[in-house]
DNA sequence: CTGAAAGCGCTAACAA
DNA sequence: TTGTTAGCGCTTTCAG
C-alpha cells in the first residue's frame, strides 16, 4: 500500500496525496476529504523511510539514561517523556550504562537515524562529542551538572548548595566526625557535593579526616561497601553524608547489619529524595532534587531548540533548581513533625 | 557524503560500493580494499533511510515496559538489552505506562519504522493486536503470563505455584487469617496468584474471608493503601500475601506507620525478589522470579525467530521458570540462617 | 567481477 | 488548487 495506490483510487496525483499529509491547507476541502477517506479505507500508512529520505526529520528524540535501575534517573526520564508525548515526539530511551563507548555508539546510531534532538541525563560525553552533534545542527540539552564549554542548555540543581545544607544540618545536630561518601558518577555533581561538604567542615572549624571521604560505585551496593569501610577504619564517623539516596539505602543496610543504630550512633543524610527514601527505616533525611520537574524542563528546552528554526541567538539557557533539605529521622532530629508520607 | 562520492573517489560504480557493504564476498579483494579505504577517508556512513527503503530491515527491536519506575520490570528489560547488544541489535525501550492505547500507538509507530521484532513485557495487548503484528511477519515474544491463543513464544514463571509456596509457608508459620493483596496489573499473573492463594486456604481448611482479598494499583502506594484498608476492616489479618515486592514495600511502610509489628502481629510475603526486598526492615520473605534471566531468555527466543528465515514450524516455544521461596524475616521465621545479603 | 539503470515511496519545485 | 517530474541514497537485477 503506497501513495500511488491511494492517488489512483482517489483519482488524483501523488502530489496531492502527499500534500494532504504535509500541507493540508493547500488542498481543497473536497479533495482532502475524498483522499482521507481513501486512505482510511485502504489502511494507508506513509512509508517511514521514504519520508525520512526526503525530510531528514523524524519527530523523535534520543533520551540517554545512565542506569535504568536507578530511580533517580528514571524519574527524570519520566518527566522528559511526559513532555515528549504531549508534543507528539517519540522518545527513544537509551540505556548507556555509564559507559562512554556505549554513549558514543548511541550517538552515532541516532544521528544516522536522523533524530531531531538529544536529552542527555548525566552524560559522560566530552565537549568534542557534544560539539560534533551540534555541528550537525541537532540540538542537545544536558540534564545534570556537566563541565562543558559547549553552548548547550543545561538543567541542573545546585549540588554544592544542597550538600552544604545537608552537612550544615549534621553539624547543627551536634555531629563532629562527619564522613562523605560520594559516587563515581556523575562526576561533576559529586565534585560539587564534596566541595560543599569540605567548605562546611572548614567553616565549622571541624578537622577534615581524609579517611572520612570516599568514592564508591553509585549504587546500593556501593553504599553498602562504603559504609562498612568507614566503620572498619581507624576514625569512626558519627554521621555520613551520602551523595545519593540510592547509595544511602545501602549505607543504612550496612549499618543495620553491623548493629549500629541510626541515627543514635551514626546519622545519615542522602541526596535526591527518591520515593524509597521515606520507606526505609529510619526514614531518610535527604536533599530534595526535583527530578520529575527537571525532566519536564529539559524536554521543554529541547522542544524550543528543535522548533525554533530561526537561529535567534537566544541567551545560553541554564535552569538551576534550588535544593531543599528534607529532614526525617535518619539524621537524628527529634521533632518528627516534618515527617510526612511522600508518595 | 553519499555512495556516489565514494564511487567517484574510488573510481568504481555505485553498485560496487553497495556490494562491499552488502555482499563483500562478491567483490575482488583489491577493489574491496580500495573502496574500504576511501570510505574510511571520507567518513562515509550509509544513509539509514535509503537503506531501509530498500531492505525493510533495521536490526532494531521494540521492548515494551509497563512502568519504568518499577524495578521488577526494569531488571527484565536489562536482561533483554544484554542479549540485544550482544547480538548487535538496537533495543528501543518503550514505556507504555500500563495503557493499552499507548501500547497500540507504539506498535503502530514501530511497525512503520520496520523494526525486526517485539519483546512485550506484561503487555495489555489483545490477541487481535498481537495477531496483526505477526501477520506483518514481525516476530513477537511475550514475557509474563498472558491469556492468548496466538502462536507466540512466552517466557513466564509459575505464578500460581509461586503463590502457593508463599501462602503455604504462611500457613506453616501458624497464620490463619491470611489476606491477599494483589495488583491490578498484570492481569493474568495476578489471577493465577490469587487462585493459588485460594487453593492453599481451601486445602488447609481455612475459611476464606472475602474482605481479606483486595485489588489495588501495582505500586508502593497501592500496597500502602491496601494494607491500611485491611487493618481498618472488621476481619484483621495476621498475615498478608502481596503479589509484588514493590507493593509489599508499601505494605510494610503502612504497617510500620500504624505501629503494627512485622512479623509478630502481621507476617508479610511478597513476590519477585527485587533488590530492595532485602534492604527493607524487616527483610522481606518473597518468591523469587528470575527477572534478569527471563529477559535474557526472551530476547534469545526473539533472535531465533528473527533470524531463522526458514519458516520451520518450530513447536510453540514456552519457557516457564520455577518460582523459589526465599525466606527472610518478614514472614516470622526464627531461623535467620537463610538471610543473606542479596546484592 | 563490475557497471548501467531501474526502482524503493515520498516530497517539493515548477508548471499549468 | 492540482499535476508532472526530478530527485533523496541505496540495492539489485541484468548485461557484459
Amino acid at each position: 500500500m503506497n501513495i500511488k495506490e491511494v492517488a489512483k483510487h482517489a483519482g488524483v496525483s501523488v502530489a496531492t496525496v502527499s500534500r494532504v499529509l504535509n500541507h493540508p491547507d493547500s488542498v481543497a476541502d473536497k479533495t482532502k476529504e475524498k483522499i482521507s477517506a481513501v486512505m482510511e479505507e485502504l489502511g494507508y500508512q506513509p512509508n517511514w523511510f521514504a519520508r525520512g529520505l526526503n525530510l531528514n526529520k523524524t519527530h523523535t528524540i534520543g533520551l540517554f539514561v545512565p542506569d535504568i535501575l536507578d530511580p533517580s534517573y528514571m524519574e527524570i526520564a519520566k518527566g522528559v517523556e511526559d513532555i515528549a508525548h504531549q508534543r507528539q515526539y517519540t522518545a527513544l530511551l537509551c540505556h548507556t550504562e555509564n559507559d562512554l563507548e556505549k554513549e558514543r555508539n548511541y550517538v552515532k546510531t541516532l544521528l544516522e537515524r536522523k533524530i531531531d534532538g538529544f536529552v542527555l541525563i548525566s552524560t559522560l560525553l566530552l565537549d568534542g562529542d557534544i560539539q560534533a552533534i551540534i555541528e550537525q545542527n541537532v540540538p542537545v540539552v544536558l540534564i545534570g551538572q556537566h563541565k562543558t564549554n559547549c553552548k548547550v542548555p543545561v538543567v541542573q540543581i545546585g549540588c554544592k548548595l544542597g550538600a552544604k545544607k545537608a552537612v550544615e544540618h549534621l553539624v547543627e545536630m551536634g555531629r563532629s566526625n562527619i564522613a562523605c561518601l560520594y559516587g563515581r558518577t556523575p562526576k561533576e555533581e559529586n565534585a560539587q557535593k564534596t566541595e560543599g561538604y569540605q567548605e562546611v567542615l572548614a567553616d565549622a572549624k571541624l578537622e577534615q579526616q581524609p579517611q572520612l571521604l570516599a568514592e564508591v560505585e553509585n549504587s546500593i551496593f556501593g553504599g553498602y561497601v562504603g559504609a562498612r569501610r568507614f566503620m572498619a577504619g581507624d576514625v569512626v564517623p558519627d554521621a555520613i553524608f551520602v551523595s545519593s539516596d540510592v547509595m544511602a539505602v545501602g549505607v543504612l543496610d550496612a549499618l543495620r547489619g553491623m548493629g549500629i543504630a541510626v541515627p543514635e550512633d551514626v546519622a545519615v543524610v542522602g541526596f535526591d529524595n527518591i520515593r524509597m527514601s521515606s520507606l526505609v527505616e529510619p526514614k531518610l533525611t535527604t536533599v530534595e532534587k526535583p527530578l520529575h520537574n527537571m525532566g519536564l524542563s529539559g524536554m521543554r528546552l529541547l522542544v524550543d531548540a528543535m522548533e525554533c528554526t530561526e537561529e535567534l541567538e537566544n541567551p545560553l539557557q541554564q535552569i538551576t533548581f534550588e535544593p531543599k533539605l528534607i529532614v526525617r529521622k535518619s539524621s537524628g532530629n527529634t521533632e518528627r513533625i516534618l515527617e510526612i508520607f511522600h508518595r
